[in-house]
DNA sequence: GATGAATGAGTGTTCATTCAT
DNA sequence: TATGAATGAACACTCATTCAT
């Protein structure tokens, strides 16, 4: 990885952990092994690393939300839009993958005294996943699996267990594979009892 | 009210605001509007401060479950632990009282990189709150509304949009009076959902 | 001398020399004997201390002029306003001060590259000046000794003459008794040739 | 114009105007459109670029100074060496001309803690002019119309003029035309006084 | 109870310069 | 000719803390 990268990457490691303020030029110089002036060859100042990793949060962002769009455009049948779908992009790519994690914790913890985070965490955490989930749930009545209020419903309460178990398993502590594996089990779990019911 | 307690409330505002390594002993002094080494001779230093804080919240908090515990122990009809019960003790005095909302606040910008704040965190957003919650709905059973797995199931789904609904209104931004009012109310038609299917 | 005297008095000596931006406060505070960090105790920043100087300036020059004012309202004769006052006043207390001389060293740098301080060297530089010394030839109109019209050129060529040799012999290297002896002389002959001609 | 030239060109503006402290190499490479790396190139470091800009400065005036010479020994009447020549000469190429204007500002600033610039500033600014002022006048008292009494007087007197002049309005601030007018003026009516008392 | 004065360590950032390409 | 990448030293300034008063 070159130099950039590496900034990048350790810089949000600890931006993750203690928040932008209390990680400092000298921190990420140390872990990247470089000295503190030459993160200034590559970054214009300490905002433009933050600034570099929203910009890059926000294009991967894009790049799913792309692949989710048209992979719902060419349903032909329900199990094609799947339990696998979500682990596949959801999961893996999104709540579970490194960069996106600690990109959340980070907007967690600035979110509170500093405006455009707050509104990155509000529409990354909240606004986008319920959207997404409930237009989702949609997809089944056109199948004839359940009426619409049913799937506003639905999209709900799915919508509020899986951020409750995502600030309860991903976003506290060290990201484990065991607390990935809870958090697969109890949405699993969810999901089942969910279609039994009906 | 006194300087000590003047000092606890003004940083408690930053530091749920900022975080603790962001609010430095001027920020306090200066809304305090006192002298730097003043605020030496009511604190030992700055993480007493915050270890005053704690103290105070735990107490706070064992005030109200010891509360919620006689009023369980007392109950003799289902009404008289009611959506009043949840909305004077559980809202008003927890979620919504100023100080235990900054409280919650510190602890989830500090959970990710100090282990005790970590573990107060995972304590009293999600724990405690869960238990509570599950033996809420289970006291339903004494009553004959719901068999245990129903009142199980009830109690995670009831925390789960709880939770959910905690962290998206309350724990984002200011706490406005339109802010609970709007969590108020969805709590309010997810219950009269939740009773109206059975 | 107190601390917050010796960082101004030190800071002057420096400024003067070197100006404002080529002067740090790790120099200021060595030469004072101090922590560079105390400086911030006694001033809000670097800025703060050129503030104070130009204040200071500024009122030692106030000063002076009303001392002027009040003694030429109170003059009888010409001889009470003479030679030695202006040796007195304005090469003494003024022109060979050691804090007005750096003082003006200081506005001579500064004054290409920091507005306020360019309307500053040009109003104590030039126009104060031009304006007291025509001021003071038209005085000897009043007792007859010349009409205005040989007092306003009499003023200018004097102010040119003393603006010239300011700038010669107390505006360059270090003020030294010699060079404030030779600005002496030659003013002193000037005077002479001046009333000697007439 | 060539890189170099335009390093020189560019360097001299800002050090006239902040001094060679307050100017850094990445100032000079951005207003010259390229990479501070590139600078040392051609010059082997900040210092050499000064170096260079003095011995420009210094071989332009011997041109001057040559010309002088030779047109003062190829003297035949005294309308020959007159006004025009003051004007084409002296102002035109030396103090209006933006080259020695911005050299003269830099000398000042830089003489107060540069040894060699300040013998470079006493002998261009006060030395060689009164020098050059005095032997004019004296031209004069070869065609009989002073002796040489009057023309030492004459000589200092009007270089103390300039010389004021020339702090007043060619050493403050932004040279514009209209200063420059303004000084052309007041050594006009300086010279007419002159010879009109006589 | 409160403060004036000080400090060592640390903050983000800029500096002139080097050197391989 | 010019640049990308790096660096040690310096920059103005803030930090939590101490201690005598």
């Amino acid at each position: 990885m070159e130099t950039k990268e590496l900034i990048l990457k350790n810089a949000l490691d600890m931006f993750a952990k203690s928040g932008y303020n209390s990680v400092s030029i000298r921190d990420i110089a140390k872990t990247v092994n470089i000295k503190e002036s030459s993160i200034y060859y590559h970054f214009k100042n300490k905002q433009d690393i933050l600034d570099s990793l929203v910009e890059k949060y926000e294009s991967h962002i894009k790049e799913l939300t792309d692949m989710l769009q048209s992979s719902m455009l060419n349903l032909h049948n329900v199990s094609s839009f799947s339990w696998d779908w979500l682990r596949e992009f959801y999961f893996e790519r999104y709540l579970f993958d490194t960069f996106c994690n600690q990109m959340m914790r980070f907007m967690m913890i600035e979110q509170f005294h500093n405006e455009s985070m707050r509104i990155l965490y509000e529409h990354y955490l909240f606004k986008l996943p319920h959207r997404i989930q409930t237009q989702s749930f949609m997809i089944l009545t056109k199948f004839g699996m359940m009426n619409e209020k049913q799937a506003e419903k639905a999209g709900n309460d799915f919508f509020a267990y899986i951020t409750m178990l995502t600030f309860q398993y991903l976003l506290t502590g060290e990201l484990t594979k065991a607390k990935k594996d809870a958090f697969d089990q109890e949405v699993f779990a969810y999901i089942n009892r969910m279609f039994q019911e009906d």
